[in-house]
DNA sequence: ATTTAGATCCTCT
DNA sequence: GAGGATCTAAATG
């Protein structure tokens, strides 16, 4: 028996499109500087290939301070700040000096859910909220979508290029894998001036899964084995 | 179900 | 200065 289901350097070290199709079914751990644990089942990812790849931040070998993790070796974060409010968590992939990363969308809350709803609550939203309006989220609104993940999980700039393993406090486990079927192979999201990278299909998703930021209806419809009659 | 607008600030040109 | 790998609430069909 095996004494860790920690995810070591080899599972990343691969091209982004393959290393986001393993990812679906495993597991994101955050270990909180309280001590609280949090955990959620990847549900949704994304590949970002490197400098050819017009969506990247690395696109066309671009290289600054910003997106210097992604160059960095596989198996570290790359986090960015993004829209004056949000973070986006990466997992560097590729070998060494190619800015390769996985972004992580979206999670199944599978522990601490509670302390999670604390977090996504607790922070003033965005336009529109009424002062005083107390609000329980449910399961599916705490990590459905990249900047919701980050904040349930306390993901911000200080975990930009820690090693994913648990001494960092953030770490990818084992899971369940997900069979081919039940995986869905979609555009990427939030990239349309990437020009025709735009359309490649580098975003993958758990098929009828209630957690993910999106669902592509066509996406669907072409991957769903065509039924009787 | 889909669209719209505002929040907000780091990063790069 | 401009523009984000986003999220939320409100308005609209």
């Amino acid at each position: 028996m095996p004494v860790s289901t920690e995810r070591g350097r080899e599972h990343f070290a691969d091209d982004a499109a393959a290393v986001a199709r393993r990812l679906i079914g495993d597991v994101l751990v955050r270990r909180l500087p309280d001590g609280t644990r949090l955990a959620g089942r990847i549900v949704e990812v994304e590949a970002y290939l490197g400098t050819q790849d017009r969506a990247s931040h690395a696109a066309g070998g671009r290289r600054t301070a910003r997106n210097e993790a992604m160059y960095g070796p596989p198996g570290h974060a790359y986090v960015y700040f993004t829209y004056g409010m949000h973070h986006c968590f990466n997992v560097v992939c590729g070998a060494l000096g190619e800015p390769a990363a996985v972004l992580v969308r979206a999670l199944e809350p599978l522990r601490g859910q509670e302390a999670m709803r604390e977090r996504r609550g607790g922070l003033r939203a965005g336009a529109g909220t009424r002062a005083g309006g107390e609000r329980r989220l449910p399961d599916e609104s705490l990590c459905s979508g990249p900047g919701k993940l980050c904040q349930a999980l306390g993901i911000d700039l200080a975990l930009n290029g820690a090693a994913l393993e648990a001494a960092s406090g953030v770490w990818v486990e084992a899971g369940e894998p997900v069979a081919e079927a039940d995986v869905v192979r979609a555009p990427r999201v939030g990239i349309a001036s990437a020009g025709a990278w735009a359309a490649e299909p580098l975003r993958w998703y758990v098929r009828g899964c209630r957690h993910v930021s999106r669902r592509d209806a066509a996406a669907e419809r072409a991957s769903t084995v065509a039924g009787p009659g």
